[in-house]
DNA sequence: AGACCCAGGTTTTTT
DNA sequence: ACCTGGGTCT
């Protein structure tokens, strides 16, 4: 087992050392872009158990993502061993809050086998319950804008945000604020009448939880001795509020984060937390972390050129000890399609002439959309390529149903799991019998399979529907129990339970082609082999603890590590580029409203597109290409484009032009 | 239940 | 221009 050596501090620069061992007290540590911050949080982990002897059960880390956690776990397995890496809690918000509600959620007159509802559920419940509340609000407001709403305000500790900009909506959408809180409301209820949570209800339980009871707030207290938190620009207002009370007794918080990378503030991110938080922590330590080791001379200076244009932020400026490297190119181009096919050109030849991997190779882009013309031209020329942050496995039809399944065996109450399968496949249950059902919830306050049930006893069911009805409500009462019996025989259960129901005919049934038909059940196969991955791994294996896992980790359906070891050319969004490095990197369509993007500069955030574009030029290693073209289609019409602003940002003599020819001439073969 | 049509919207995305 | 989703008609 490795022992944590001297050497290993003696490795890290004067800063990253002092952040390391600065293990008491409020600490901020301003850690710019590749400059080892990761290290340093690892590193530190390994300082407080071998060096401080800190239990490791007494260390808790946050993150934001599951693969930021997953990673930091191995990086701190590495040095301190599996044995005691595997007791430190390192977890994302969710899951940690998920983990003290499933424990004392009963405190607050809530059920623990509640299910977590997702983005979709929570439009399934919003739909019925804008519907019921009068037409005036379901008409003009969406399920997703009042969710979307909805989750800001929760995230704001309950309490009315300013009309944030996230939700576009106009001066004369002023009835809306009051139609929310009535929205908000009645989406409450209705969670917990179908006893459950969704993902923002997780940290306001948590809150709420550790507010009404402080001997569950003490207890956490006792146990988590040092706290530190990554991506700390990213928190948003309850998250601060969560971290503050669960650090108050020794306030032992170490935040990490970077006000320059905060490219999350439209969905509740409150970068004024690392702003503010010597005022919060009066005695807090502050150190920054300026020595980048990712990237060129170059590349730092186009990026610290344009990020000083900034207002509010922390003044710091990356260097490196390495060489300046290779100039940026940039490429004026006719428009989209020229765009791509230059890109494609030009990375061929960066390939001919440094021998490079497809893999080294990015092409970042402001939205999902700007990905075509790139997909096209690469599969012409045969490169490899991955398209990230496309639609989510979870959205997949026949995905959904499965797990709608598997919740509504895991939690009777569940609505809109409930909704969905009830008729799928069809079983003759349509709208007057639910319609009837839901009055029958309303009066018993039962879930709706116990209110079918009691309109089969009243006979209140048509005939035609009956014997459906009998054999949906005997199969539910039937798996309940047998995986209720058998947490180990996850996968067998739900392979009977896919027979029993019929799913596979259903879904050859309903697909147009043998082939689609095929892939939808290859989709089966995968959550069937989550299934089983999941109970190998488990402590304790049963029914919600998967479902836990799959609704708080996207990635734990998907095959691990796929794209890391193909060596494909990465195509994504600057958003999802956050965190990652590679050798050659393209920033493309950077013009005046695609980059910065028209929508956010009309709603005053200049500045955050302008940390996107920061967040885009730092994940470039050795060398940085922009494309910028004279025009792009959108909102379906050809329309003429003023470069960004930003290129003027970036130092005259860091930039190599390219060609601005006529569009005809440039086309060739 | 399924086909068809029209309206609306179209930045970024995790949990 | 294009896709999604909801509503309507058969």
């Amino acid at each position: 087992m490795p022992v944590f050596s001297d050497a290993l501090l003696a490795a890290l620069n004067a800063p990253q050392r002092e952040a390391v061992i600065t293990t008491e007290g409020p600490l901020l540590v301003l850690a710019g872009a590749g400059s080892g911050k990761t290290r340093v949080i690892t590193t530190r982990i390994a300082y407080l158990i071998e060096k401080q002897a800190a239990a490791p059960e007494s260390i808790l880390a946050v993150t934001f993502t599951n693969k930021a956690a997953e990673e930091m776990r191995v990086r701190v397995g590495e040095l301190v061993g599996q044995e005691k890496a595997k007791k430190v809690t390192i977890s994302t918000f969710h899951s940690f809050c998920l983990q003290v509600l499933r424990r004392d959620i009963g405190h607050l007159g809530r059920r623990r086998n509640f299910t977590i509802y997702t983005e979709n559920d929570a439009r399934i419940l919003l739909r019925r319950v804008t519907d019921e509340l009068g037409t005036e609000e379901s008409e003009r407001y969406s399920p997703a804008r009042f969710h979307q709403a909805i989750s800001l305000r929760k995230n704001h500790g309950g309490k009315a945000p300013a009309i944030s900009r996230a939700v576009r909506i106009s001066a004369a959408d002023e009835k809306y604020e009051s139609r929310l809180s009535h929205v908000y409301e009645s989406y409450q209820s209705a969670l917990q009448a179908a006893n459950s949570l969704d993902f923002d209800d997780l940290l306001l339980f948590t809150h709420e939880l550790w507010q009404r009871f402080p001997e569950v707030l003490e207890s956490v207290q006792r146990q988590f001795r040092y706290v530190m938190v990554d991506e700390y620009q990213d928190t948003n207002r309850l998250q601060y509020e969560l971290l503050r009370m669960l650090t108050a007794a020794h306030r032992n918080l170490c935040v990490v984060g970077d006000d320059d990378q905060s490219i999350y503030s439209w969905r509740g991110a409150a970068p004024r937390n690392i702003l503010d938080f010597e005022k919060d922590f009066s005695e807090a330590r502050v150190i920054a972390l300026e020595q980048n080791y990712r990237s060129t001379g170059v590349i730092l200076a186009a990026a610290n050129g344009v990020i000083g244009n900034n207002r509010e932020r922390r003044e710091k400026k990356l260097w490196t000890s390495r060489g300046a490297g290779r100039l940026c190119d940039l490429f004026i181009v006719g428009d989209e399609e020229e765009e791509a096919r230059e890109a494609r050109r030009w990375l061929e030849h960066i390939v001919r002439s440094t021998k490079a991997a497809w893999r080294d190779f990015a092409v970042l882009y402001r939205s999902n959309m700007q990905s075509r013309p790139f997909e096209l031209a690469f599969r012409e020329a045969g490169i490899p390529y991955k398209v990230f942050g496309g639609q989510d496995f979870f959205e997949r039809a026949e995905v959904k149903d499965l797990i709608s399944y598997l919740k509504l065996l895991a939690n009777p109450r569940d609505e809109a799991a409930f909704l969905r399968i009830v008729n799928m496949p069809r079983r003759g249950i349509g709208d007057s019998v639910l319609h009837q059902a839901h009055e029958v919830c309303r009066t018993e306050g039962c879930s709706l399979s116990k209110a079918l049930f009691v309109l089969l006893e009243r006979g209140q069911t048509p005939s035609r529907s009956e014997g459906g009805i009998r054999r949906f409500l005997y199969m539910l009462q039937d798996f309940r129990k047998r995986y209720k019996e058998n947490g180990h025989g996850l996968r067998e259960t739900t392979e009977a339970l896919i027979r029993a129901i019929g799913y596979a005919e259903e879904v050859e049934r309903v697909s147009k082609t043998p082939e689609q038909a095929q892939a939808r059940l290859q989709n089966l196969d995968v959550v069937l082999q989550a299934l089983s991955r999941y109970v190998e791994e488990a402590a304790c294996p049963s029914l919600s603890g998967f479902l836990d896992q799959t609704h708080l980790d996207n990635a734990s359906m998907e095959e691990r590590n796929h794209y890391e070891t193909d060596d494909q050319v990465s195509l994504m969004t600057i958003h999802s580029a956050k965190g990652l490095e590679f050798p050659f990197v393209f920033i493309v369509g950077l013009e005046d409203g695609c980059l910065p993007h028209e929508q956010s500069m009309k709603e005053g955030g200049i500045e955050e597109e302008r940390r996107l574009f920061y967040v885009a030029l730092t994940r470039g290693q050795r060398h940085v290409t922009l494309f910028q073209a004279l025009s792009r289609m959108r909102h379906g019409k050809e329309r003429e484009c003023k470069p960004s602003r930003f290129l003027t940002e970036i130092p005259a003599e860091l930039l190599r032009m390219h060609g601005c020819a006529a569009p005809q001439m440039m086309s060739r073969g």
